[in-house]
DNA sequence: ATTCTTACA
DNA sequence: TGTAAGTA
């Protein structure tokens, strides 16, 4: 399929699409029209890639973690990198410290949600005053 | 009508 | 990311 419709299956816009293929997430074949065309795996590789962006990981931490997406549960440890391991731990390290983080704000903001709820309760018509 | 690349906001 | 230009 053509850039237009994995964007419509996925929701990501055209242009996120090609950007994901410049950092190297997707390598989608061309056409002989030079159109990139998108294999139906691709569409499930899409919406991962999405969550982790969306979580704020670096592109080339994603690109070292994708294989590991593609598969089940049987990944494959032929690539042995050197120092991939670090890199992926002290990854996860940031992971941790931000999911912390963001859940402080998640708790900080619940809270002003039930103050403004309160505050609507008392006093349902003073949003103009 | 769609997509492509390049480039600017 | 969105959009514009000029193509294929």
């Amino acid at each position: 399929m053509r850039i237009g419709e994995l964007s419509k299956k996925t929701g990501v816009a055209s242009r996120m699409l090609r950007y994901y293929e410049e950092q190297g997430l997707i390598s989608p074949t061309r056409l002989d029209n030079g159109y990139r065309d998108y294999q139906d795996y691709l569409i499930d590789r899409v919406g991962k890639i999405r969550g982790l962006v969306d979580s704020g990981i670096p592109s080339r931490i994603i690109v070292d973690i994708l294989p590991c997406l593609d598969q089940e549960q049987d990944i494959v440890v032929r690539n042995v990198e050197p120092g991939l391991r670090d890199l992926l731990a002290q990854e996860r390290d940031r992971m941790s410290q931000k999911i912390d983080f963001l859940t402080q704000n998640r708790d900080a903001i619940t809270k002003y949600i039930a103050a403004l709820d309160e505050a609507a309760t008392e006093a349902p018509l003073a949003s103009a005053s």
